[in-house]
DNA sequence: AATTAAATGATAAACGTTTACAATTAATTA
DNA sequence: TAATTAATTGTAAACGTTTATCATTTAATT
């Protein structure tokens, strides 16, 4: 074992301890250590003492007396899931860099279990809570007086009043998917809508859509900006090309199946995630279908996910939003006010759409 | 907002407001929270009282008493990874079911970074530690005294002295993938193995592995199982056959462009990740090799990750190596003693050695 | 009914901070 | 230089538990 490796901490310090060595008192102590100004000789003989210790100020003790701890939550349906993982990634690496630490928990896409981790974490030592519900579903449970603890929503949208909710800009998603598309000739793109637990039919979703303009549910935003581009290209919307399904492989497989029974002549398919659009190119090519030369597909992702195909993906940046959802919170925390956040999202364009852009890959264990 | 799930959170009790409200002492409460037995008739008055406050004792100021918070730490080298992701997973259901909260670290594949995570961690309020290292190399950050917490080690090996270490049983995985690519007529098996950084060329890996029997590297462990089954076998150790690597996707086209460029008339690779096996076909598929009629490939993985292509994998439970991380930690906590754990693997068939199982694929976004 | 054992209650000290208030020191003014 | 003011610093109580001590109540046993 290499000795400049070596990290042993073996004596913990109380600021009685430290008082006693610098010879400082206490309550100066605890105002130097939060920020408030000290004489210039105190101040150097506190950090003598500091340095030789290593002293930090216990969270517990501070939690007591109701100060903040440095501590904020994150509850995630799935942390295996990549899609979460990765935002995890981002919430972790920001609260590390500020000195934060970051309490997870998993609520393993149940909602009961949800509002287990939701009560485990109220009794805990937070500073404040970054919260992606389970699911997109209306059953989210409401957490209104979550001990006034200052809270962010990531990925939902309008789950809560006067929390701020972090999410990806799904209908400039849609819509970018959608008129690349039309730029490449395809006219004929078949909207593959997944739900949680679907709120209505295929026959019903513009319906549906105009209904809940500001609904939680991602389909709906992105189907939205597939109208938009569509209207822009004077495309008239047929309802034949929309498939309302879930969120599995097989899912994804069924709207295919659907799409292909409906002789709709599809050609292009924006699709929710790479599974489903898994299912439904699998689907495709059983019936002679090549892709992209027969079929472009597109689906929201993020870059770094492994697909089965290099798709063309509308890149959902996550490590990035786990980054702002930090941010946020930390203006919440500080008392600013924060408002909701709208992440822009970009095209990225790979193989299901172009023979342009090789895939890259890149992993480390 | 649907009422039904209105998780609402909005005074902290204090022992002494149960005290009140129930009539019985605080001593009494808190030996009844400490798992004293109480008379049946007095349980039933706290509980009453529990119930309708929601309450439970402030995890700091039960710390500060020098007891137990149930909070447990877990550094991972980077949660956005799948194969670190899954094991979280583990760790979070399992912590969470035991009361326990897990405050998690990413050390975003840096060793610096690492240091900063344990050093955070360590002025923090934990009851033990689950820790991944970063890599698989020799210079991993000794915390030999870590103030006396209780420590595991997961993934790694023989890193620390008198730690229990959790990990995969790979000379098991080795000898499996081996054995059976054996039974499949194969008998000129490519063994890519991949390091953080080689410690050895490709003609020394036989040398270093007998030198290094309980090396840290999983490589070397699964290398050592191929020696076993080939030898079982009668098939002389061929070392063209070996390409030692790194773990990315351009390192498995180095390798399989090495194999291929050694004229070893390789029909079947044991390669360490999925990436890495997919460097490997692609590959051999320009050169006009077909998966699995012309080659065998087996890998090193959970079930539940999304490939190229539906490996036959050695199938590594991650989300349970999370969960026995957990379990060892528990007792270590306890006070009771705890040794290594090397958990079992089994050999998972699918489409890269043979045509019999399909894929399944199944998420929920 | 008397004795013993078990469970509970009342009280207070500790844990390591923060903070209101008091006391000291330094800086400014007369 | 003394008096006044401003800037620092010190003292001690408080936060919510656990735990030790001792007194008391309740239940079990003789």
């Amino acid at each position: 074992m290499d000795n400049d490796n070596q990290i042993s901490i073996e004596t913990v310090y109380s600021l009685k301890d430290i008082a006693q060595l610098s010879g400082v008192s206490v309550a100066t102590l605890s105002r130097y250590f939060n920020g408030q100004k000290v004489r210039r000789s105190t101040e150097e003989k506190i950090k003598e003492i500091v340095d030789k210790t290593g002293y930090t100020p216990s969270i517990a003790a501070r939690f007591m007396r109701g100060r903040s701890t440095g501590v904020i939550g994150l509850i995630v349906p799935d942390i295996s899931h990549p899609f979460f993982s990765m935002i995890a990634e981002g919430v972790m690496n920001e609260a590390r860099d500020n000195g934060r630490l970051v309490l997870c928990g998993s609520s393993s896409g149940s909602r009961e279990v949800e509002k287990r981790v939701i009560r485990q974490f109220s009794q805990s030592i937070l500073d404040g809570l970054i919260y992606i519900p389970v699911g997109e579903a209306e059953d989210i449970p409401a957490i209104e007086t979550f001990r006034n603890l200052p809270l962010v929503v990531a990925v939902r949208l309008n789950i809560f009043k006067n929390v701020p909710h972090v999410y990806h800009d799904g209908e400039k998603g849609g819509y970018l998917a959608t008129k690349y598309l039309i730029q490449l000739g395809r006219t004929r793109i078949g909207f593959v809508a997944s739900f949680w637990s679907p709120p209505c039919t295929n026959e019903e979703l513009l319906e549906y859509t105009n209904a809940h303009l500001a609904g939680t549910f991602s389909s709906i935003h992105r189907f939205k900006g597939y109208l938009k581009a569509l209207e822009e290209a004077g495309i008239p919307y047929d309802p034949k090309l929309v498939a309302v399904t879930t969120y599995s492989h097989q899912a994804g497989v069924d709207a295919a199946t659907a799409l292909i029974g409906r002789f709709t002549n599809c050609n292009g398919i924006i699709a929710m995630t790479q599974i489903v659009a898994n299912g439904c190119v699998s689907r495709f090519k059983s019936q002679g279908y090549k892709v992209p030369e027969d079929l472009s597909v597109i689906i929201f992702d993020s870059n770094k996910q492994k697909a089965d195909y290099a798709y063309t993906n509308v890149e959902l940046s996550l490590v990035e939003m786990g980054q702002i959802a930090v941010r946020t919170l930390d203006n919440l925390i500080k008392g600013k006010k924060a408002n909701d956040i709208c992440i822009d999202v970009t095209l990225q364009v790979r193989e299901t759409t172009s023979f342009l852009h090789p895939r890259e890959n890149d992993e480390t264990i």
